[in-house]
DNA sequence: TCGCATAGGGATAAATTTATCCCATATTGT
DNA sequence: ACAATATGGGATAAATTTATCCCTATGCGA
């Protein structure tokens, strides 16, 4: 990884959190392998917004940082399958509760983040 | 705000979460707010490490998606606070969650960060 | 023999986010 | 007079993250 000029904050714990979760497609990968979509390209095919290889560098992070494994098997062409540690199983109900607050709100959400700067939210 | 080139990705729940949960400070400045401290030079003190710049962006954009709202007091010198939306209390729960996970895993994440590239960790 | 599937990563450009610096307001205390 | 307090935001630089492009490898099927 690329030296890093601005030393990274890590002073409480969700410090820690953001540094292994933060990457505009981490969560989801997350979410997905547990799911049962484990090889790099079932990925792909679930986040196709993505380009393979931020997928790469992602998957690499998670990787280091513990979340998840991988499993490279010696065949043509390659296959190589992606689990969760026990580590990152952890995290996963985390992840549920975060879906299912956005999912509860998902309307909402979206009339918010598409209206900005057309007008102001009525205070509540 | 800046116009995007790259559009933002909006499909599932999730990638409504993120508009709103990403950024630097977000996280803490809600979790900071719902604990009483609604004053910018307060919110200040308690996250020395970012500036008061951002502070101020990050709480914008807070406030634009309808989390947070902010009460102006015509007083010199100028007094502000800050409070959640009805809407910004139902996040506060999953932080929390988020949170309770990243304490019971903080040492293990810290040791995890701190030593990329130094060994590779143990599968388990 | 070409094209496809599968996986990975270097190099570099572009976009986005943060950081830094600076200025403005108006009152109170030194 | 001058510093400090409190809040806000413009302008611009720097850092970081994503996006793009391209190249590698090896069998299988058309």
């Amino acid at each position: 990884m690329r030296e890093r000029k601005i030393p990274l904050n890590l002073n409480c714990g969700l410090d820690l959190a953001g540094e292994v979760l933060y990457g505009k497609w981490k969560i989801r990968l997350l979410w997905f392998i547990n799911a049962g979509h484990k090889r790099p390209s079932e990925l792909q095919r679930k986040i196709p917004d993505a380009s393979r290889r931020v997928l790469n560098v992602q998957l690499n992070e998670l990787e280091a940082h513990g979340l998840i494994k991988k499993k490279i098997f010696a065949v043509v062409p390659p296959k190589v399958e992606y689990s969760l540690t026990s580590f990152g199983e952890t995290i996963i109900p985390v992840i549920g509760t975060l879906g299912k607050w956005a999912d509860e709100n998902e309307n909402r959400l979206r009339d918010l983040i598409q209206n900005i700067n057309i007008k102001q939210p009525e205070e509540n």
